[in-house]
RNA sequence: AGGGACGUCGCCAAGUUGGUUAAGGCACGGGGUUUUGAUCCCCGCAUUCGCAGGUUCGAGUCCUGCCGUCCCUGCCA
């Protein structure tokens, strides 16, 4: 049984568009591109972004560049353009060319001269605090800079010299001269060159000046004969300056940007800046925490790009802001882990059963299969004896109605073994539950036809001679309210669920899961999908909760209550 | 003098140039299979498209006016 097929990719706007485009001949090829800076990790919401440009890109015939954004050296790091990179790659995704927008400061610095030249930019010498109160209000226009009519040659001069290194930082800046009565306010003079004398990651110190997003990233798009330049919501207002700068300066094509909705998912952040903050005030266990949001928890969680491929096709593109609940994220992990993933037993809480007519000192050794639905994945052989663990979950003394499980005098079924039945109820002078006595039924081992005999519940187990003592990890969503960004008067770590790990460190697995390493997959039974962590080792095996299975159980257990 | 967007079932989301019964998924409810209360399989689930008018033989799709939500005043991206 292999995994299902990704799901159809439903059609949305920029499909839609782009197809016409094609069709009418517009464009020979798609070229896209995923743009990040590299100043964090990459999360689920930029797997959004990856997934529609790699898409579009394949669908129509073309390809797409990875390129970093790296126009701000203040906060840009050689290590997360090193993690986005492996990142895109375990997502599934080929790049065609690696490219930074560094590689065109020369060229771009050539653009900023021809704007000059051709009077639509100019040298500012005010100090931020300046151009700011002249930008104006959202309702009132802005002023015109004194220096805004200065000669182009002597912006020219100036901007040598801002090149140069001559100018401190914030001496002055470079201004596209556009409209300082612009409605939208990205119009209004906007600044596309900054003094930086700041190290770059790549360029070092052969640059103290440094483009503006504005300024670098769409002459980047243009330069690499990007067709499509898919972005974010919050850049539809940049939209009218990035075609400005493309209609006056000599770019070799004319990429188009398009806006889409950007991911929100609830009970979670996606804003880097907040990520960051997790991160670096230590309220995780860094950008990989399995309970972060990145691609680098996610995949230490336990999920699998495949997943979250489906996961980012289901969810669709539009320019509607939209919160997707969690679970869709958990149930796309579900739904492609149950095909593939073999199964496994393993006791989270264990509870000791003495099988009393079981031979002391006896192995017996039953045949498991891997997959209840794949005979594909073929079968195992799991060890009992007479004494068990099973889950402490799995035994209530005071059973409601509806609890199918162990109960004094009741029977259950044990996952690929046979019938047991609790004889007694030990406990210690406290009246604590010490251990439980049950007898099987001989004649119902599984494959023979006292199998057939129908009981209500069927629980897991291990040996207990042959149990594998581990540690568990079970991870619960990171915040406790759905919109922990919500509220700018509370700090969103307020926010915080303390509860969002919970360590076991007395688990006891099949054997032969000591031997797992990261990447591995299992579900064990009636429980999760459960993975290895990097930290695992067979003296010392730690594994993470992916997801829980679907649990109607607890549900019911829930309203009865 | 503000500008830019968005509003179709609890959550996502299709809805071609207006055309006759408003896709699909998730969630939810009911039933069946089952040695995972898992999976899987059936069945059900918007007389209605933010609201109010208008145009039309016919409107979610066109027009007008409201209402609601989001984004924009970094030398961040």
């Amino acid at each position: 049984m292999s995994p299902p097929e990704p799901l159809e990719s439903p059609t949305h706007f920029i499909r839609t568009r782009i197809r016409k485009e094609v069709e009418s001949g517009q464009y020979e090829q798609v070229v896209t591109r995923f743009p990040p800076e590299p100043n964090g990790y990459l999360h689920i919401g930029h797997a959004k972004s990856i997934v529609l440009n790699f898409a579009m890109a394949a669908e129509f015939g073309g390809y797409t560049n990875l390129r970093f954004d790296d126009t701000n050296p203040a906060r840009e790091e050689q290590r997360f353009i090193d993690a986005i990179k492996e990142d895109v790659s375990w997502l599934g995704y080929r790049w065609q060319n690696e490219c930074h927008a560094s590689d065109y400061f020369e060229t771009l610095y050539e653009y900023a001269l021809s704007l000059i030249d051709n009077g639509l930019a100019y040298v500012d010498e005010q100090d931020g605090d300046r151009i700011r109160e002249q930008r104006g209000s959202l309702t009132e226009p802005g002023t015109n800079s004194p220096y805004r009519d200065r000669s182009a040659a002597e912006s020219r001069e100036l901007f040598e010299r801002m090149r140069a290194g001559d100018l401190a930082d914030g001496a002055c800046v470079l201004r596209a001269k556009i409209d300082m009565a612009a409605p939208n306010i990205n119009l209004r003079d906007p600044v596309i060159y900054r003094i930086r004398h700041q190290s770059h990651p790549r360029t070092g110190n052969d640059w103290c000046i440094y483009p503006s997003y504005d300024f670098a990233h769409g002459q980047s798009d243009a330069i690499e004969h990007i067709t499509h330049s898919l972005c974010t919501l919050e850049f539809e207002d940049h939209r009218p300056l990035y075609d400005w700068l493309i209609e006056h300066l000599p770019v070799p094509s004319r990429p188009i940007q398009i806006e889409f909705a950007r991911l929100n998912i609830d009970f979670t952040v996606l804003s880097k800046r907040r990520l960051t903050r997790l991160v670096e005030e230590g309220y995780v266990d860094g950008w990989d925490d399995p309970r972060m949001p990145t691609l680098a928890g996610l995949r230490r969680r336990g999920f699998t790009p495949q997943a979250i491929r489906n996961f980012c096709t289901e969810i669709g593109v539009t320019k509607s802001e939209s919160v997707i609940p969690y679970g869709v994220l958990e149930r796309n992990l579900r739904d492609d882990l149950n095909a593939r993933a073999p199964r496994r037993m393993a006791v989270l809480r264990p509870l000791k059963v003495v099988l009393t007519n079981f031979p002391e000192g006896e192995i017996e050794w039953l045949e498991a299969a891997n997959h209840p639905q794949d005979p594909e994945q073929g079968s195992r052989k799991v060890p009992i004896s007479r004494e068990i663990w099973i889950e402490h979950d799995d035994f209530m003394e005071q059973a409601p109605r509806k609890f199918f499980r162990l109960k004094p005098g009741g029977e259950v079924r044990l996952r690929n073994a046979f019938i047991i039945q609790c004889n007694e109820v030990i406990k210690d002078s406290a009246g604590n539950l010490v251990e439980l006595h049950c007898s099987f039924d001989t004649e119902s081992r599984s494959g023979q036809p006292g199998a057939d005999r129908k009981v209500k519940g069927t629980i897991h187990w291990v040996s207990a001679l042959h149990a594998v003592e581990a540690e568990v990890r079970l991870y619960d969503r990171l915040f406790r309210v759905p919109n922990p960004s919500a509220n700018k008067e509370v700090d969103f770590v307020e926010h915080i669920n303390p509860d969002s790990l919970e360590t076991l460190a007395d688990a006891r697995l099949e054997p032969g899961l000591d031997q797992a390493v990261a990447g591995q997959l299992f579900q064990f039974e009636r429980l999760g999908y459960f993975v290895p962590d990097p930290a695992t080792s067979p003296e010392q095996p730690v594994f993470n909760r992916a997801v829980t299975l679907r649990d109607t159980w607890a549900k019911l257990e829930k309203a009865l209550a």
